[in-house]
DNA sequence: TTGTAGGCGTTATCAC
DNA sequence: GTGATAACGCCTACAA
């Protein structure tokens, strides 16, 4: 245990030339003779010197690092989009450090307000929060904030799937295998990616000219647990649906598996669509029809779309809807009845 | 956009005290009157201060952030422990930078060998490699280092779950349900744990009097492709095995799809028993039995551990085993054969 | 092309 | 109890 700071006043000293020489041969500025930079870097090499970051982000007033906020990180949706975000970040030399918010606003407002310009050069958030005061807050300090998959309607850059339109294609394919009762259970209300494919949902249903039943629609949880309660709140209905279409892939599973406890055949009885991808979608018996997202994608040009901002200050915020795609599978057609 | 930043200097300006007395009422320290720690602090509210991390970094030599090197984070395992590794730094005002390996070792070392005292406090890894020169730099540096999970044979602290045993245990109730021809699906030989999960193994088979047949054990990767792959190559043996023991769940479940291709009925037939607990294992048909892994635990336990060697220099190394337990699920149940 | 000097925001060491 | 002042390691005018 050295603890032994190589730092540049000792590759000056050894080299007998200036600590700004140095700095500047290190930074390869253009204005330091090629020979001294090499005899630099060469020495800096040799005594296996290693950048201060806290020195340099005091006087460069940046850090390299980047804070990613979202809900958590197990699931197969956010922890794809953090490997894609990480790419990016690790290409660029930036450092992502990680806040889970565990799905409260609470937590989330908390992190937020202590987070400052001086820890941090950029925010990638995607969040749970209907207030948007500490959103606010931190893009009045200056710093600067990408949105992904959560958003809301701040001026700011946002990388989300396209929600509406593959909420659409999930509910019409529902529709064309022969589905009439098609139920819907989502999340939250105030999350924006939920109302889209709310909207989707209907204005699918509109569209086919079938009646919007509002007992179909169930706000809740984004659980597994939460789409198992759905669906069997769902069944005891007077008039009960023949088709779900769920907000994201575990509350469809949650269904599935009460589907299974109540023996009702999925595919060829009841429909069942979600939405994400996840791989588990094509372990389930039955394999589950989704709308994929392009995960790694969306952390990828997210993270690309913040070091823009980090690096010219004034860039007008843009909007990238990465496009989804239906995957057909066992749970909507009908044929396939007797799998499971 | 104000980049305003408010420092001590501005709260000791309005207060017409000095920055010393300030810095000492924001930390809190013994020697300032209890009217000027009040004065102080409610200025800073007032202001909406909040410290430099670089400033303060750079004079007291810390940084408040800690490192995590992992391969992926795209699984239950690894997301699970990062949660529990989260709680802790939250709740002790650390920052956490993860970085990913991708199984390279080459990777690994590249990250680490950039890694400098002045950026990280300490270290959280579960290492993919075989060699541990860059690990030793970074110890030498001076930089607390904890392991979890992926461990080796150095001198330092480590946190994992009990491989041995589980396998052991998994294995004799292969055995147990009359299952006589166990094969190993494993990973690289020169992980630790996958030895230990192997010695579990290879110990269970003989303490039952059941001859090793090196045929039946499998190296290759983690993934769930590996363990498909491993099983269509075992079921091309002359003495085919009749059930598996996987390393993993992944590759348990790759047996399993590709047992499903086969027509061979899982449990009645063909047992198969994964390791970690994975949630997907209640969800796939059959159920597979696996033994558990504590974690979340893992992650809490070796974030409080690395805290503990950043506050205290030479504290000594300590070695932390967590039980896991095994879970029996239908996949290794000859009785429930008719299901899937 | 290189060197000097001041500053980034904070803490620590002295005096007072 | 409080206030100067010098670090911490690096960068960046400005001067030479």
């Amino acid at each position: 245990m050295l603890r032994q700071t190589i730092t540049i006043k000792d590759i000056a000293r050894e080299l007998n030339i200036s600590v700004s020489t140095v700095s500047r041969a290190l930074r390869d500025t253009f204005d330091v003779s090629p020979e001294t930079k090499h005899l630099v870097l060469e020495k800096a090499k040799e005594l296996k010197y290693k950048p201060n970051f806290n020195a340099r982000g005091l006087s460069q007033g940046r850090t390299n690092n980047i804070g990613i906020i979202l809900p958590f990180i197990t699931n197969y949706y956010f922890s794809t989009v953090i490997t894609g975000i990480q790419k990016i970040a690790y290409e660029f030399n930036y450092n992502i450090i990680l806040y889970l918010t565990n799905d409260s606003e609470e937590r989330e407002s908390l992190i937020m307000s202590n987070l400052t310009l001086s820890g941090l050069d950029g925010i990638l958030i995607s969040t749970c929060a209907s207030n948007y005061d500490h959103i606010h807050e931190v893009i009045d300090k200056g710093i600067p904030v990408v949105f992904f998959d959560r958003t809301n309607n701040l001026d700011a850059s946002k990388v989300v799937q396209d929600d509406y339109n593959g909420a659409f294609e999930a509910t019409a394919h529902l529709i064309s295998q022969g589905f009439m009762n098609i139920a819907h259970i989502t999340g939250p209300k105030d999350q924006m990616f939920t109302q889209n494919r709310l909207n989707g949902y209907l204005n699918a249903l509109e569209h086919h000219r079938i009646p919007i039943r509002k007992e179909l629609i169930i706000h809740n949880g984004f659980s597994q647990e939460c789409g198992a309660d759905d669906l069997k709140n769902l069944m005891e209905e007077t008039n009960k649906p023949d088709a779900i279409f769920a907000v994201n892939d575990r509350k469809a599973i949650g269904a599935m598996v009460q589907l299974k406890k109540l023996n009702i055949q999925i595919g060829r009885d009841f429909g069942v669509v979600g939405f994400t991808n996840d791989p588990i979608c094509t372990l389930i018996t039955p394999t589950l029809t989704t709308v994929s997202e392009s995960a790694f994608d969306i952390g990828r040009i997210a993270c690309e779309l913040l070091l823009k901002h980090i690096q010219k200050d004034n860039l007008p915020s843009t909007e990238e809807i990465l496009p989804g795609e239906l995957i057909i599978r066992e749970s909507s057609i009908r044929s396939t009845g007797d799998l499971q």
